[in-house]
DNA sequence: TAAAAAAATGTGTGCGCACACAATTAATTT
DNA sequence: AAATTAATTGTGTGCGCACACATTTTTTTA
């Protein structure tokens, strides 16, 4: 290790012939400074690219930064369990500087408790929030009221454009239906019936399945297969629904359009014995990991939940704590799981 | 944001009835201290769960870190350009912090010259190295000196278990290999012949072609297709030599295990019009995504070294300047890309 | 022109830690 | 028991910055 000698404010003062006060008033531009100084400053600065020490910086005004994540209870659906694994890497990795991470859940199936928590997230008065806006309508009211305070939010999995959140993290779901498309289209033989499935609890965001379900047909437009679409909003039931579209003996495969409805459909294929039906579905999920390590999945598409959770969790923290610059989209790539390459995902620690 | 309430030092001292001074000691083992002491400070430490703050332990200890990379010169090879493009990427993210991130090539197809920058590495005095160990005799003999000078270092793309690095940053090659097997496999049809291909300028990492072929075998052992390998070191004359391969009706797939060789191939299956022969090889080169976009190559898998080199980096910064505990090895995922995902790994930031 | 107000600039302190050094106490030696 | 030496403990300074406050200069008002 050598001394450093990094321009520091003190020798931009130095250099502009003023004092560090003013320095510290142009760059952040409080106070009153005369156009003299700042251009004499301004000048030194630009001609020195001056970059701020930010370890310095964050010692230097003494905060505790408050982060809370706002995302449906965990114990309810696996993939947010999966969201809420990523906030915990999160609070582990910044558990040496002075932030506070806090959860708050909300229950995935009652648009009304998504609103109670709003008191909640308002009252414990947060520098940032991170929010999977699963409900729409009651997102926008919550983020209404965070513009109001000016609380800044970072929105993932689920986008509001409109909302104009400080950055929103999550995948392309129309490019995510195509590759679905791509793979099931890989199989060779004469079978040409493609099935789109859609299985949910809650209707609220069956606009992002029809996203997915659309990308899907757009892959096979100019191709001779025949796209056919189910809706199922009573897993219950889906067995008989489904009965008899899986038995069509030109079924290629069927598309999944939720990470929990790909290990109900394996679930029926394996029972019925059509295995050789396609699968292809989304997320890492427990469940689905044994279907698809038997071969009754064939891929999974990876929206990687955990990751997104927790670069959102870092970019609020990145961003409020060391002032770094955001995108406005992180899109995450479109990540194909296979059997064999299952393990590399699940053991890499980077992920 | 909150006034913080974190346990500092000065807070460990007074309820162990110590200085500070005394809680330094026993936090670094440096200096006398009386077991009696010793034993009172440990005792706050652990029931508090005392965590340095880093932000300050970086300020305090005013250093410059050096950083310095070793990799294959970037223009004589696009993969190793990328390695160096995720080493760019470290520089810009760093350029805050007191870190000085330097590169060192070498000539890829001259392993004498990888000894030459010994001295050049030596002399530069850093506080940690990153090392692309492709030639393994002569990274032997460099590491040696490394420990000798104890100078902490990170191995990346290749590794070298005897050599006992601070981490290893790589992939699973075996498993890459099955992973080719299971996406050649996947096409239905008749044909049954596999070729594996080699093409290489320089024998030197001829073990993790071998590697990657013997995961390909593995993946098709138990099944009723045939394997066939080809070696060629001369590029020039590839074509003249695997021309009565891939005329060979049978033949389903080949798989190239280098990233060059792949779309030399895909040249040449184009030259024939052998485009329904599958192609499976690695890369994000950018020939390869001219020919995957084409439907030339069908899959690509990414070894990812642009961002093995920033982790790299990454990790000796964390570890020299905040001195966190790597992990011992970060082997990354597999990841398969094909035509439809493709854009989403290339456009995202994260990647 | 003096006094008051406003504008501009400068100074000082603390953040939590590392590290050098000073001060104190205990153990040996003479 | 005083003088040395060793062992232990305490204190002070600086890292680069933010931010509060003090000081100086200029402008306005009386």
């Amino acid at each position: 290790m050598i001394e450093k000698k990094n321009i520091r404010i003190k020798d931009i003062a130095q250099m502009a012939g003023v004092s560090v006060g003013t320095v510290d008033r142009v760059l952040h531009g409080r106070g009153k400074v005369s156009s003299d100084a700042q251009q004499k400053v301004e000048e030194v600065l630009n001609r020195t690219g001056y970059k701020p020490n930010l370890i310095a910086r964050t010692l230097g005004s003494n905060k505790t930064l408050k982060i809370t994540a706002l995302l449906p209870d965990p114990t309810q659906d696996d993939y947010w369990a999966l969201a809420e694994a990523g906030i915990l890497q999160s609070i582990e990795e910044w558990s040496y500087y002075d932030v506070e991470i806090n959860c708050i859940f909300f229950d995935l199936y009652n648009p009304g408790s998504f609103k109670t928590t709003t008191e909640g997230v308002l009252g414990s008065k947060p520098d940032g929030i991170l929010i999977a806006p699963v409900f729409h309508h009651e997102s926008i009211e919550l983020l209404n009221q965070l513009k109001v305070h000016a609380i800044p939010y970072v929105l993932f999995n689920t986008n509001i454009p409109e909302a104009d959140p400080l950055c929103f993290i999550g995948q392309n779901l129309v490019q995510s239906g195509k590759v679905a498309g791509e793979l099931l289209g890989l199989a060779g033989g004469s079978r040409r019936t493609i099935m789109s499935l859609h299985l949910y609890e809650n209707r609220d965001n069956s606009v992002h399945l029809m996203a997915k379900e659309h990308g899907l047909r757009q892959y096979f437009q100019e191709q001779p297969y025949q796209v056919i679409s189910l809706d199922l909003s009573t897993p219950n039931e889906v067995e008989d629904h489904i009965k008899e579209a899986i038995l069509n003996p030109d079924l290629l495969g069927i598309f999944v359009t939720t990470s929990k409805g790909t290990y109900i459909v394996a679930q029926i294929l394996e029972k019925y014995s059509l295995e050789h039906i396609r699968l292809v579905g989304y997320d890492l999920l427990e469940e689905n990991l044994r279907y698809l390590r038997k071969g009754t999945i064939d891929f999974l598409i990876n929206q990687n939940p955990k990751r997104m959770a927790k670069i959102g969790v870092n970019h609020l923290v990145n961003h409020l704590l060391f002032q770094k610059t955001l995108p406005e989209k992180e899109i995450f790539p479109i990540e194909i799981i296979t059997r064999q390459n299952l393990d590399s995902y699940l053991t890499s620690r980077i992920h």
